[in-house]
DNA sequence: AAACAATACATAACATTGCTATGTTATGCA
DNA sequence: TGCATAACATAGCAATGTTATGTATTGTTT
């Protein structure tokens, strides 16, 4: 048949991307390879083009999301969990930020969205256990609160670490969960409690 | 001394791009001024490039968006006006998807921010103002409060209107709006009130 | 093992991009 | 009336993404 891609080369492209976002160079095709031996059809090969090769920039960042999600350990509180997950959220946000961007600018097709479904069905099932575990009332429905927690860390995500709030302004997330997670069912000083534990999460602040 | 610039054909050349920008045609010099019989070299005159036009679109944008918060009549329920304020903000990004989405990618210094300043300031002075009427504690910080609320009314844009999320997912700011409120202090069930009245108002509603 | 076919990859060219250099026209002030 | 200065037009440049074409390499088939 045909040889193989290379799928080395694939994602060797894929990081240097990344690494050229990171030091806010300017991604070209040209500026690409440049440093890799290839040449610029190998952008054409393995991605299709431009658009292919962010739609994979794209998938790395939820990668890498999902994968920063997965390092969180979960406890015996659901709620604090939740904080914990809401704090990996950001870290990765943090870590990451031109990668985040890209994520959410223009066009978010995915070529496998198993990683980005993976990722808000962590905070799913997270939801599911704090109803079982009797913090938020029966009417709770998981998925639309698992929502609205995302709403609140895209939405600081966006303005704080790619956007024209000063970062501390991450430190937001600590009243707004609790706000969320009490209007949910929760008493009011354990739901405090929780979130402040669940913050300070040390998966939350890994470097990467 | 020197021949005014015209600053019809400066406006003109933004509301081009607004509109090119919703009809997702590209905007690029040639395709800006190609109708309006203008050279390539009045992009560079009024805007001193294409970063100087992509600065103006930005400006107009946060103007309509004052404008459009300006357009929201208060009432005795300061409640009600912020989550009337909240609508309106979502409404102005449904009304001009792609203008927001401007708004806030990739830089967002304004030639006079005080268009932006004052649609913060008049979510501050709301929550002022409900703070003086006794719905929230008086350790609530207006502008943190008021940070929240863009908080939450950005997130929602982001992934609602720019972003994967439905459309019809905006309507999950009912329920975070009531939480934020709740939890700064308001009783829960006037709170649902106020801010289900607020949702409803009909300056949230015009097409533009 | 040899011939073949198909695909990865290199080279070069193309249209279009933002931008600049240069020339031309119009305007306000002396 | 002249003149300096700004507005505007024209043309061209380097760089961009993309495509066309040629070469080399690999897996399959006889």
């Amino acid at each position: 048949m045909a040889r193989m891609k290379d799928p080395r080369a694939r994602s060797l492209l894929i990081e240097q991307a990344a690494r050229m976002l990171r030091d806010r160079r300017p991604v070209t095709i040209r500026s690409l390879v440049a440093g890799t031996g290839m040449s610029t059809m190998a952008v054409y090969t393995y991605f299709g083009g431009m658009d292919g090769l962010w739609r994979a920039v794209r998938q790395e960042g939820f990668t890498r999301l999902a994968s920063r999600l997965d390092g969180v350990s979960l406890s015996a509180d659901p709620v604090r969990d939740l904080a914990a997950l809401g704090a990996a959220y950001l870290a990765n946000a943090v870590a990451h930020p031109d990668l985040y961007r890209v994520m959410f600018d223009a066009g978010f097709e995915l070529d496998d969205p198993s990683a980005a479904d993976e990722s808000l069905y962590s905070l799913v099932r997270a939801v599911d256990r704090a109803k079982t575990a009797g913090r938020f009332h029966g009417g709770v429905d998981p998925l639309e609160l698992a929502t609205q927690s995302w709403v609140i860390g895209h939405g600081l995500a966006s303005l704080a670490v790619t956007g024209p709030l000063p970062r501390d302004a991450l430190t937001h997330a600590v009243p707004m969960l609790i706000a969320l997670f009490t209007s949910a069912g929760d008493d009011p000083a354990e739901c405090r409690r929780s979130v402040e534990r669940g913050w300070q999460a040390p998966s939350a602040q890994l470097p990467d």
